[in-house]
DNA sequence: CAATATATTCAACGCTTGTTGAATTTACAA
DNA sequence: TTGTAAATTCAACAAGCGTTGAATATATTG
């Protein structure tokens, strides 16, 4: 007989639940999807998670970590390796978009899942609130001061509503809607996240130099 | 006793539906949900609307083709206006944006839930290909086509990739998510849709120009 | 006013939902 | 192997779901 390991099914509920809660949202999809998908009874996503909240959040959680201590990470390096002289502006968008870049790159059919909750949980008003400030605020705050070092002169209010079109634009792309395979007739595609991630960093980086001014 | 209007229910529905689905997403919403808030009893929603579904496109419909049609004329208008020499770039995003900023200015609390309802139609890849492509491709493609006249070296790649941007920070501002408020501890307001608009302009115009070259 | 059409409510249907307690199987340690 | 804990299934619950046909109220028309 077919011995599965310890974890699997708990590991499979986890992976199908982001499929769908990314597909459909939280109240889109029943904990019967779930299980049926995963291949379990119903009361298993309730033994192993609690609540389907609570299953929603550790969904969530799952990956949240990993994507805040990667940009972290690469924020920290750039400080260090440029020394007492600021990183470039580029450098610093860098640091918050190589991470997704690289998760998407990793082959893992979750991440690209994941990405669409994300922006799913960005776009929203009533997840927002509980889970970003959580996961992802306090990486963000180190990331607006660095872009504070860049633009010295810049008022609090452009930094921040700059840094709203950047979170934007990168919510949209993670969404993978498809509307850009259909409006450019098949010329881009929604799953291309290099062809993204290329243009977007000179994009936003002159977005932030016309807004805020010279470095 | 209080002798109402014609139609009066009907509209009240259409209102609740529109400020519900907005806030918590398609799923998120029940019949009961929607005509407790408008007063009337749950079989009246469907007697004017038909199924929950049809009450979901009525709502998105109400005013999807003031805003298409809004934004039409003001691209025709500039169009004429610049004669034979090609309209400036501020002027093209201006007339895409600009119907949303009228809309808010109108002071109908209608409007700011029909924004959010956009923003959740346009994140989510299931609406998507079903409202925005009835709704607002058309336009689009014509918005697509002004770019192309400002800057006709760019390849079709770069042109949609540069409006994709522009579409998620313009859906991001709609959401109103409250994001912004938190982050930047009070200094931005969601709700402050003026000061993203005033700063979206030079910042996706300066995008445009890096990703597209010059004019 | 009477007659007709529209608008609205009432009452209920069959079905699905999240959740749970008890029973059963599996994994692991002694 | 036996005993114990973890994992998983079974069966069922009360509540809420979208939807509908019939009944009633209101508005419109002749």
């Amino acid at each position: 007989m077919n011995k599965s390991k310890k974890g699997e099914k708990r590991e499979r509920i986890l992976d199908v639940a982001e499929e769908l809660f990314a597909l459909h949202g939280y109240d889109g999809v029943t904990m019967r999807q779930v299980s049926t998908g995963a291949g379990v009874d119903v009361a298993l996503a309730n033994y192993h998670f609690g609540k389907k909240l609570d299953l929603f959040y550790a969904v969530f959680n799952r990956r949240a970590d990993y994507l805040a201590n990667t940009r972290k990470e690469l924020l920290i390096a750039n400080q260090s390796e440029a020394g007492d002289t600021p990183q470039s502006l580029e450098q610093v968008i860098e640091a918050f978009l190589l991470p997704l870049k690289l998760a998407q790159e990793s082959g893992d059919p979750g991440w690209k899942n994941y990405m669409a909750l994300l922006a799913y949980v960005m776009t929203s008003a009533t997840w927002n609130s509980v889970l970003m400030k959580d996961n992802f605020d306090k990486f963000v705050g180190e990331f607006i001061d660095a872009l504070k070092l860049i633009f010295p002169k810049a008022s609090d209010q452009d930094i921040h509503w700059c840094y709203h079109y950047v979170s934007g634009a990168l919510a949209l792309t993670l969404a993978q809607t498809g509307r850009i395979d259909r409006l450019s007739g098949g010329k881009c595609l929604s799953s291309d996240f290099d062809a993204a991630y290329d243009r977007m960093i000179p994009f936003v980086a002159a977005g932030f130099r016309a807004i805020c001014g010279e470095e």
